[in-house]
DNA sequence: TATTAACAGTTCGTATACGGAGGATTTGAA
DNA sequence: TTCAAATCCTCCGTATACGAACTGTTAATA
């Protein structure tokens, strides 16, 4: 009589890390032809959405410590997908864009996030989709 | 007018990352006065539920990868918490027991993790509550 | 039985995570 | 205006994650 995961004790914290750890893997599959990773892909998603943001901006939009953000950010600008502008105003700061090559590719990064989360909710219903994502915001802003 | 995380696209990966990471971050300060991080902490959670298993075994329960599992093991049995014990049956694996120090900690650390899992789901509804958790079960194995 | 396939673990390389320390810069209040 | 407090960012140390390559062991089969 083997043991399952599905017997282990009613833990919340594990099967959301479970969760995530499953979308987070099939959304790296997805993003693996493009070179990017999953935080990458993020980050341009967080500059899409308003460009010209300094690392602490982006940060607190994308709830990522300032830490991980920053070894991100390098790469992101070593392998041409962001660029780093000096901030006159604020020397401390500079300001991010998305390059060239990465609007380039916009319209497909979009489309690898619209067809991942399609993916990861094909099994619910609308309405159990709408709960599902109010629950996770209020567990996230509550 | 300051942009905000809710703002974001639509996004149920980037929701159930950002809920995991906020659950994970409290369960991680309750567990801090132990000297345990919460990887540490599953771990003893599935050798409780079946000890003597070997670490393939393990892994397929608390679905880990191997080669993670690897180092977290090293570092349990380095700190004490974990015994591996030959298998004469099979030279490949050990199997793998919680040490006394460990079970002398059972009964706090099984109270950490109720507790953490109450707070974390202190607002929502008994049937909110449980349909979260079947959601969360449908997105992992199915 | 001689191989080959399958499996258990370890190690390596790369990328998050994040607490904490520290340097540079800006702001706020006396 | 000046100096301390607050910010922005980088760097270090430690701990996941996980693909891939590799060693050792066991099982399967021609």
């Amino acid at each position: 009589m083997k043991k399952k995961s599905s017997d282990i004790p009613d833990c919340t914290v594990f099967l959301l890390g479970k969760a995530y750890q499953k979308a987070h893997g099939e959304f790296k599959k997805q993003l693996k032809p493009f070179g990017l990773t999953n935080m990458q892909h993020l980050v341009l998603e967080g500059l899409w959405y308003e460009q010209g943001m300094t690392a602490s901006e982006l940060g607190r939009v994308l709830i990522l410590d300032k830490a991980t953000l920053s070894g991100v950010l390098d790469r992101m600008v070593e392998a041409g997908w962001v660029i780093k502008k000096e901030n006159p105003d604020d020397r401390r700061a500079s300001r991010l864009y998305p390059s060239d090559k990465a609007n380039q590719m916009k319209p497909q990064l979009i489309n690898v996030r619209k067809q991942a989360n399609a993916s990861l909710l094909e099994d619910f219903s609308r309405d159990e989709q709408i709960l599902l994502k109010r629950f996770l915001k209020d567990l996230i802003w509550n």
